[in-house]
DNA sequence: AACCTCACG
DNA sequence: ACGTACGTGAGGTTC
């Protein structure tokens, strides 16, 4: 079979009782493996058979057969059937949660005019920085993007003493937060649906690295933290006589990094199942492991993640809060401790600049043309995207061949949710303990690093109480 | 449609 | 003078 949007096509036989074909071939898929950021190669006004004619030579040419054949094609029916069964959402929980949200934020606004001595639209950035920096004479400290006065969570905390506003305009942002992103839209798409589970749509060629995205409803991004957040978690429920099991890969994405870079600290601290923060912290300042406070620890923490994101000294200074000079120091530290992370970052973007893409280690390909761009500015952000593609890449690799590994050998198991890291799965609790076992088994042994992959496993009785 | 903000990994 | 970490999707306001 091949065609476009071959996932709502097999998603259509199976509810008409047909057989899913057993291959197929998506030509929207192959066009996104050739250029990630573009899809140009469908701008042709081509046949069907023409264009796959076409791909097929262009996914060899370039290497990506292996992604391809043994990653996006499998995954593509283990993404249909999570699309298909849904998770199923408690529309009464929400509506309890919502109504309590209704409650705080009426509290809350009649604080805010009050306060502010005046009515306004809170939700307008615009009226609140005129509120907050005009009428109130506030000094404001972000910038946004295009040179206007910020008035983002961020920039708010450093004013939260200045004003009594401001505290209580950080706390109508959060709650407003959830209830309009997620709390209503969820909760209507409870009641609308037939069958009490909500479905959402994985964009599978959505992103520049290899990730999945989700959209219609977004389940990728559904709060986890603070007493509200748990809660919305909580109202995603398993079937009947079913339980959440929820495996997390822990720090994918630095054992990707130990291995692409080769970086032989890296790779020693995972062998032996160290700390890597902690092990990062003991080199970068030159201290015994014993000796490693929070603070460092911490410190190291967001230097590992900036590294990953290609972050330099001005970024890490803000997020670390040090001053840029010390933050320069311990990114040179760093970079002496673990040198095999400069050398690999060095080399990439070198090859990136002289042949305009970058590649993780199964062949999957970013154009980057911006990385010869005369705008520094420009070329900066392409050396960023060309060290994380590889790394945030690879990762997604691992993580879409552990789903089609796991449906292969336990195809009635319900996957419900894949979130970067993370699969969730509805199991019925008869078989919770065998199934948890091999589900780990089998994502830790589905990709040979030069470091263990490491699973973690937690089951619960809703997503909010999964531990 | 652009902008701002904010939820997640 | 300025911006200032990677990858997403979504809700609101404003133009």
């Amino acid at each position: 079979m091949i065609g476009f949007d071959l996932k709502e096509k097999l998603k259509e036989l199976t509810l008409a009782g047909k057989k899913m074909p057993a291959e197929y071939f998506d030509l929207g898929v192959a066009a996104w493996l050739l250029d990630p950021d573009k899809k140009q190669y469908l701008d042709q006004s081509l046949s069907p058979q023409e264009l796959y004619k076409i791909l097929t030579v262009k996914l060899k040419e370039n290497g990506l057969e292996k992604v391809f054949y043994e990653i996006e094609m499998p995954l593509l029916r283990v993404l249909t059937e999570m699309e298909s069964r849904g998770i199923a959402v408690d529309a009464g929980q929400l509506k309890k949660i919502k109504k309590e949200l209704d409650k705080e934020l009426e509290v809350l606004v009649v604080a805010i005019y009050k306060s502010a001595g005046k009515e306004f639209n809170i939700n307008s950035p615009k009226q609140l920085g005129e509120i907050l920096f005009d009428v109130l004479g506030i000094k404001p400290r972000g910038k946004t993007k295009t040179g206007g006065r910020s008035t983002k969570a961020e920039s708010l905390e450093e004013i939260k003493e200045v004003h009594p506003v401001v505290p209580l305009i950080l706390k109508y942002r959060e709650f407003f937060k959830l209830l309009s992103t997620y709390v209503s839209p969820l909760h209507d798409l409870a009641v609308a649906s037939k069958d009490g589970r909500i479905r959402t749509t994985f964009l599978q060629t959505g992103t520049a690295t290899g990730r999945l995205s989700s959209e219609n409803p977004n389940l990728q991004n559904i709060p986890t933290g603070g007493g509200y957040g748990k809660r919305i978690r909580g109202a995603f429920i398993p079937a009947p006589k079913h339980s959440f099991l929820s495996v997390d890969y822990s720090q994918i994405e630095l054992r990707v990094l130990a291995t692409v870079a080769g970086d032989s600290k890296m790779i020693e601290a995972f062998q032996n199942d160290q700390d890597i923060h902690k092990i990062t912290a003991a080199n970068v300042f030159n201290v015994a492991l014993e000796e490693v406070t929070p603070e460092m620890r911490y410190a190291a923490k967001t230097l590992n993640f900036g590294v990953i994101y290609g972050m330099g000294p001005q970024a890490f200074a803000r997020s670390a809060g040090l001053s840029f000079e010390r933050a320069r120091q311990f990114i040179d530290e760093y970079f002496n401790d673990f040198s095999g992370v400069k050398l690999w970052q060095d080399k990439l973007i070198e090859k990136a600049k002289q042949t305009g893409y970058v590649e993780n280690l199964n062949g999957r390909k970013r154009w980057l043309p911006y990385i010869a761009s005369y705008s520094e500015r420009y070329a900066a952000e392409a050396r960023r995207m060309a060290i994380n593609m590889p790394i945030q890449g690879l990762a997604a690799d691992i993580i879409k061949l552990a789903m089609v590994a796991v449906k292969k050998e336990m195809p009635d198991i319900g996957l419900i949710l894949s979130i970067h890291d993370e699969l969730v799965f509805e199991v019925p609790d008869a078989m919770l303990k065998e199934v948890l076992a091999r589900v780990k088994e089998i994502m830790e042994g589905v990709y040979k690093l030069s470091v263990p992959l490491k699973a973690d496993v937690a089951t619960g009785k809703s997503w909010g109480e999964i531990s």
